[in-house]
DNA sequence: ACTAAGTCCTCGAGCTACTAGAGCTTCAAG
DNA sequence: CTTGAAGCTCTAGTAGCTCGAGGACTTAGT
């Protein structure tokens, strides 16, 4: 209970996490647990502000929760090669690539479907027409 | 029970949808529940065949289950006008759009990670420095 | 000391769209 | 009549939070 200790709505505050994700994270084991006033409530120290904006980063590049526990357990050790780090950003790279391919699929196939739409009554639509579709 | 009935297995091998999957749709009123044998079991109509490519189709194009029961809905009502159609095709392609530019944000904030490091131990590794940057 | 506002606590449920499994019944072929 | 495939229901699990109920704590002001 330094005075530099925070409490979960300040933290949420100076990292931009909402306070029951910041709770969520210590629950499920990637924030550690923050010490507790003689009231039960959290306080955290410089440590977890750090480490809440590295899990931050993480998700924001996409990464699973999986992956963010990886890549704070190597973050932590300090003179492990950073090999599987880069492996893990590659693979992560790798999915990221394929979920644009197959969304740029779907991009082209819905503008055709609304470009072959002329308006007019459901009977005629394209757009009913190509989603029903035997192929 | 006409002889044009399938059974579940058979209108999952029709459709390429999950026996699973197809229970599931009848659960949340997607697919019209089926008619049933004395014993029980699910017996399926042609319809059914052609409502559940249907489906198949909406959801291969990444529509929600509530734009799909929209999209239903309106199919069913030969002489209503299609805006409703177009104006849901059109935004749901607006929405990809919006993925298809975050995940290419995403894409290249990994590359540039990546292509910054060298190899080498943790701490000196620029993809786990990027992520606990504190910007 | 008291009060009121604001913040925090736990626990449980809900979201999307399925998917998997246990334990049991029905069906169709031989 | 037996056997094996396929069907049935019901429950729970997935990812990653998010929300709400009902209550406890903290702190500033009086």
């Amino acid at each position: 209970m330094t005075q530099s200790d925070l409490r979960i709505g300040d933290l949420a505050r100076h990292t931009g996490v909402g306070v029951a994700t910041i709770r969520y994270y210590g629950d499920v084991g990637l924030l550690p647990e923050a010490g507790r006033s003689e009231g039960g409530q959290r306080h955290y120290r410089p440590s977890h502000v750090e480490r809440l904006m590295f899990i931050k980063h993480c998700r924001e590049l996409g990464f699973s929760q999986d992956n963010v526990r990886m890549l704070l357990t190597q973050a932590d050790q300090s003179d492990a090669s950073c090999e599987d780090v880069a492996r893990l950003a590659k693979e992560h790279l790798e999915a990221v690539r394929k979920k644009l391919t197959a969304l740029q699929a779907l991009e082209m196939s819905l503008e055709d479907m609304i470009h072959a739409c002329r308006g007019g009554r459901i009977q005629n639509c394209r757009i009913i027409e190509a989603l029903a579709a035997n192929e």
